[in-house]
DNA sequence: ACAAATATTTAGTTTTGTCTAAATATTAAT
DNA sequence: ATTAATATTTAGACAAAACTAAATATTTGT
């Protein structure tokens, strides 16, 4: 596989959603940042490879051997994402780029060792599920805090009001993008939280859990 | 610079022994295991790219920023080269394919992570020295062990004698291609020397150690 | 110094991945 | 259902990096 085949595979895969939908020329093109008649000419070829299944005029999708290479290259990226930050002090929003060059590098033995001495992790810094050697992972969902379950965590990936008191208010509770939460007790009362943030425990109203979007897996 | 470039730069480099030496296009062909003639086209490229001095029929030496450009390529090779042995319990013989891919990344703050992860390593697993971030580096240099001035220490980098008696006296005395020998003292006497071999202390006879080779940074 | 051997370059192709412009198929609108 | 708009493919070209075969320089042996 060359590396311009795995970003195709990669791009493919993530606009079916990990779903193995059937996505058009277009979609890829606009996601790869290059034309559709190259996507065309690409697809011809992934699909004379076995990688891809390729209707003309009716668009692409993954072929089970094209998948599990799919899940390959993903497993690689986000487990470097997790070195990055877990081993190098790269912040949250700094791994991408580099990931994107390192899931290329090719080594079983590489990633196999990289995995245990970062102890098999789970999740990459997003809170998106790294697929383990064979492709088997959960799903992640995206959900506000208050509808989280009690004794689940997740990462912090966002807010829904995105005003500066509120931010403020996040930053004065050192809560961050990337930060894990865990949703430790829910007062029936008033819909308050009792939430662990990077060991931190702190109480907060249910206005606020309302406004912050975490990932977790099921 | 494409990956095809940096391994040219890369070859010039090694084949001028790091010392900047003129080198045929000949000889770059059989390092890089390609034809003369693709030699002669990537070294115009490279020329007009201020990268090397080029004369025809006369040979290419890297100029003053091609020679930062190779050690910069060598810094990220030996520094991926102690973090896969370190790190990920690579041995000291797998890890030069994979470093050759990881050579290639380009981000400076990866790099600069890793040196300072690693703890600003001064030698790679072969005992070659890691150019800093400026391209300074001190030389190395493969001795007898019985050449060693006391006190000096490296890595075990092969045999003169590599009959299986004296591979069979190494493998006892845990002695290993890749491990760090400091000696310690000799015995004005019969020449015999007290060696650290890995934290463990032993005793060699003068006839062992004119059998060793390390490589030492001066 | 000259012919033979060797080294190096040039010219012309190939492959990979891209592009533009033109042609064709599909979808949407009336 | 026909036309207009949009999506997709085809055809032809290009750049990078490689190759082969032929041409040209350099070096070596006598």
């Amino acid at each position: 596989m060359t590396l311009s085949e795995e970003d195709y595979i990669k791009a493919i895969y993530h606009l079916g959603k990990g779903e193995n939908k059937t996505v058009s020329t277009n979609a890829v093109a606009e996601q790869m940042e290059t034309k559709p008649s190259s996507v065309t000419d690409m697809v011809k070829k992934l699909s004379e490879k076995g990688l891809v299944n390729y209707i003309p005029y009716k668009g692409v999708s993954l072929t089970e051997y094209g998948q599990k290479t799919a899940l390959s290259i993903v497993r690689k990226h986000r487990l470097w994402e997790v070195f990055l930050v877990e081993k190098l002090d790269f912040s949250w929003d700094e791994v991408h780029e580099v990931a994107e060059q390192l899931e290329h590098i090719k080594s079983e033995k590489l990633i196999d060792s990289l995995d245990r001495h970062l102890g098999f992790p789970q999740v990459d810094p997003h809170g998106d599920p790294i697929p383990s050697k064979k492709g088997e992972f959960k799903k992640a969902v995206k959900k506000l805090l208050n509808e989280v379950p009690i004794g689940s965590s997740g990462i912090c990936v966002g807010v829904k009001d995105s005003s500066p008191p509120f931010l403020k208010f996040l930053d004065k509770h050192k809560i961050a993008l990337g930060d894990k939460i865990t949703v430790m007790d829910k007062e029936e009362f008033d819909g308050s939280l009792h939430i662990r943030v990077k060991e931190a425990d702190i109480h907060i109203s249910n206005l606020i859990a309302t406004n912050l979007y975490l990932k977790i897996t099921e």
